[in-house]
DNA sequence: AACTAAGTTCCAATATTTGAAACTAAAATT
DNA sequence: AATTTTAGTTTCAAATATTGGAACTTAGTT
């Protein structure tokens, strides 16, 4: 065997658990993380320890229960503010979201992975934070597709082993071969529709960031709600989110590529 | 020599290395890094290429350079939703906010550091995202007066110890003594003042956040310009800052304690 | 073409991590 | 109150991953 399966050395681990204690979403026992974790006892008590003294993870001695640390904020908004495209798309997702009226995303990948890094709504400004960090299936978003689509073959067999492809709702793209054939015509395409296949009553446009050299770093959509427009309307939108995607992939060229394997 | 300095291991060393990427708050190269890195050489290149691989740093290769990984910005936004203050607090920062009609910051401990993790400001509800996982030292603002101020002695001088004191303004305390000489002060008042101790033309008021047995977990601040209010008329809100921070460490006993070492 | 600096790989010495088992503390049950 | 069960913590020798000096390979200069 060459090239381990996952996972490098102790980091890796340490990781793994982050991720595992995150996925709980609330504050989870020792125990509880036990149960289905691939480590014994001893190590992942370890691990845990050091996570807490590093403040990755906070550890409640009253309730006994580990919850993610504060110094990820403090990380993360590093990330967000350097590393995301953010900063360059900021302007572009402002404007076209006041040119076409509705809500505009921006996503990135995360191992397999749709991860909203901004979100700009005329009406309400709210929770832009509340959405940042977020994350959705990459197989029924329209950001999502739109990003495997343009992938690499190589990333793209690796995402889309990735993916639950569980129905959602009934419109959801359920199998890998519904999806391939639709990532096709996304490709030719250019953009990709969410028809309500992660969330009913809920649709969008999403097109691909591309760098000149064609690389996909994230994609830009235009969500609304059935019950104000139809598919049909969305098509309309196309060339203004065209427009701003392609704004900000010239733009995200000469400033930073990040990587995803 | 028993119970090192610091630094649990090689997980420990790995999250010293994002924080010293976080710290450049730029894409950085490898020799960058190597310069001021306490790790010979081929330890730090595979700290990098471990993290890099985890998605916890960003590596571009046409730049060769590193930066902040998208992971943290998914594993951050779970510590921010669950483990920090925000979602028992919001409600009453924005009453209190609208009360007063001045922003309002809420901010916990990390490291020596005061870690703002949410705003919320009547006018502009902008900059929400891009305030919370900001730093700002602990001796110099309010919110990080109150929190020292009431920490147990031993975190406190822990604490104490990773300030830099550097003057950011004339009227910074900018040695131990004077700190610890207003830290009584404020211990005795119950709040604290930055009085353009951090930046010029900024004033704030602040209130440590208590649980019922006396623990600091965070602390409330109501914020303001010079050309606006004077030190005296802060005063006058003392009332309405101290309700929201006892409403907040009510709830917060109840919920979750955070630990800081 | 020769030189320099930046980045990458080797490999034996070394320090860390590992996990079965033993132990302790706290609940739950008799 | 005594006993059993469960949850959390520690031990320690064996197994393993990490370490870093030095050598090597690129890429960029002069």
């Amino acid at each position: 065997m060459f090239d381990a399966p996952n996972g490098d050395g102790t980091v890796g681990k340490a990781m793994q658990v982050l991720d595992q204690v995150s996925s709980f979403g609330c504050p989870v026992r020792f125990s509880e993380l036990l149960a289905d974790s691939p480590f014994p006892k001893p190590t992942l008590y370890r691990l845990l320890q050091t996570l807490t003294n590093q403040g990755m993870l906070a550890f409640d001695p009253e309730r006994q229960t580990y919850s993610m640390g504060i110094r990820l904020v403090r990380l993360a908004h590093s990330a967000w503010r350097h590393s995301s495209l953010v900063p360059i798309a900021r302007p572009h997702i402002e404007s076209l979201a006041e040119t076409v009226g509705e809500a505009v995303h921006l996503a990135q990948f995360d191992n397999g992975h749709v991860l909203f890094v901004d979100k700009y709504k005329v009406t309400d400004m709210f929770d832009t934070l509340a959405q940042a960090g977020k994350i959705a299936p990459g197989y029924c978003t329209g950001v999502g597709k739109a990003i495997l689509a343009f992938m690499t073959e190589a990333q793209q067999n690796r995402s889309l082993d990735q993916q639950s492809y569980k129905a959602y709702t009934p419109a959801t793209l359920s199998d890998r071969t519904a999806l391939v054939a639709e990532l096709a015509w996304i490709r030719k395409n250019g953009v990709a529709y969410d028809r309500e296949e992660h969330e009913q009553g809920i649709i969008s446009i999403a097109s691909p960031i591309l760098t000149s050299k064609g690389r996909v770093v994230g994609a830009v959509s235009i969500a609304t709600s059935t019950n104000r427009y139809k598919i049909s309307d969305l098509k309309k939108q196309k060339p203004y989110l065209l427009k701003c995607a392609n704004l900000i992939g010239t733009e995200a060229e000469s400033w930073q590529v990040p990587t995803w394997s």
